[in-house]
DNA sequence: CGCTGGATTGAGGCCGATCAACTTCAGTGG
DNA sequence: CCACTGAAGTTGATCGGCCTCAATCCAGCG
């Protein structure tokens, strides 16, 4: 796992305000107080950041690239706990315990900030706004991630493809992206197994709604596919 | 809903330290600064606490009884997103939005205490224990409530039977219990339907796992439960 | 005592899993 | 550049777990 020394443009990191390495511009102000980044690191695929039992030191920001989370069962099956992309943080569902409970491995070259989290806790003693900002994003996390509430398979892949647009390029709107994670990963964590994602995807093809091309998806019918994911019942139906 | 004037016991709370109205012995020190708990509410059976789109305002701890909260999905289906029993926190889930999402209701006499969010900030600006305590609070709430990732029916209703015990008692380890909600609700949570809720009761009793009367649960297993729970393979066959 | 809503039990159907064959793709070395 | 190889993806046939629909039972309560 190497360091990283060279800077990249922090324009997603939710922290990126508090942050001491963020580049900025000299008519910026650098903040008085800021977040340390103990180092940027450097992870390529299939690399792991950090493993079960491992303890607890860190929170992590991705600058680029893509993570999941996963455990193997007690019967063998591996379960994605979630996928993690530029300017998400990662790493907090391990402060309660104090040592990780899932396995982190990137799912291509990716670069994360690693912050301590002792002196994460420092700083958020003396920043109200991060304090506000911290708990915000441990709500959304407690807000999303759960497509397993969902009934249908293709109910919870609609609504995870329509996530995974939203979180690969925030601010835009996509209608067209690149999957960074195999089927058998969509069907590990949507608890599914990669045949069915494949025919959900081959079936998803041919009612019009998307395209498939390997790892290439396409949204014909944002609409459409926003409301199979909500469960309109005869969209459900006819899709 | 009545506002409660009488004082009880807050041994279960995990902000008891922090708090205002906490009963102290003549002995113990009151905080320099503490929380400020603005009232406390009696709810009757049924009485529902919040609704969905209700503005985001305070947090909520459980002094005695229990709620669920859940939302009706568009094909008219209820899903339960969680219980919330004495000492626990409830409310927090809508930080992000600012408003909440899902319907509160109690299920059977139940008192909360209620923490303005703002006041709660404020002291959290002052207290860097309360800070670690409240991210704590959250990052354990990200890692449980998931009895969806488990595979079978049985697998997901023992795991959520054994939570429940240690959540009714914590300190305890409870081998007997009243469940606080129906069938239906329990099905409503895990994703399944209150007949087979039932049916897994039954067949649950038959292998003399548990023992069922009405709602009384009653551990005879506790060790093979747990095991059944995760999943381990020629456990989940035998039962 | 009958009423009511929750709980139990049964019969049949469907969705997604399993197992297996085949295809496609990416990476490697000649 | 192509041949080889192993992994990932697609597609089909069959199986089983949970749902659906329905009848019956039961406890609590007026």
């Amino acid at each position: 796992m190497a360091i990283l020394k060279t800077h990249v443009l922090c324009t997603r990191c939710t922290f990126a305000s508090f942050c001491s390495l963020t580049e900025r511009k000299k008519s910026q102000r650098v903040p008085t107080e800021t977040l340390t980044v103990k180092q940027r690191r450097l992870i390529k695929r299939n690399e792991t950041l950090f493993l079960p039992n491992n303890k607890f030191q860190n929170l992590y920001i991705i600058q680029k690239g893509a993570l999941k989370t996963y455990r193997v069962e007690a019967d063998g099956r591996e379960v994605v706990r979630g996928f993690y992309f530029a300017g998400e943080m990662l790493g907090y569902e391990a402060i309660y315990t104090g040592h990780h409970l899932f396995s982190a491995v990137s799912l291509s070259e990716t670069v994360v900030c690693e912050l301590p989290y002792a002196d994460f806790l420092e700083s958020l003693h003396k920043k109200p706004l991060l304090q506000k900002q911290i708990l915000q994003l441990m709500s959304q996390q407690l807000m999303m991630g759960s497509y397993l509430v969902l009934t249908t398979a293709k109910q919870r892949l609609a609504a995870f493809l329509i996530d995974l647009a939203a979180r690969l390029y925030p601010h835009e709107k996509a209608t067209e992206f690149t999957l960074p994670m195999s089927r058998q990963d969509i069907g590990n964590y949507l608890k599914l197994t990669g045949e069915t994602v494949s025919r959900l995807f081959s079936q998803l093809q041919k009612t019009k709604l998307i395209t498939v091309k390997q790892k290439k998806i396409y949204f014909l019918k944002p609409d459409t596919l926003k409301q199979l994911a909500d469960g309109l019942p005869d969209i459900v139906a006819s899709c």
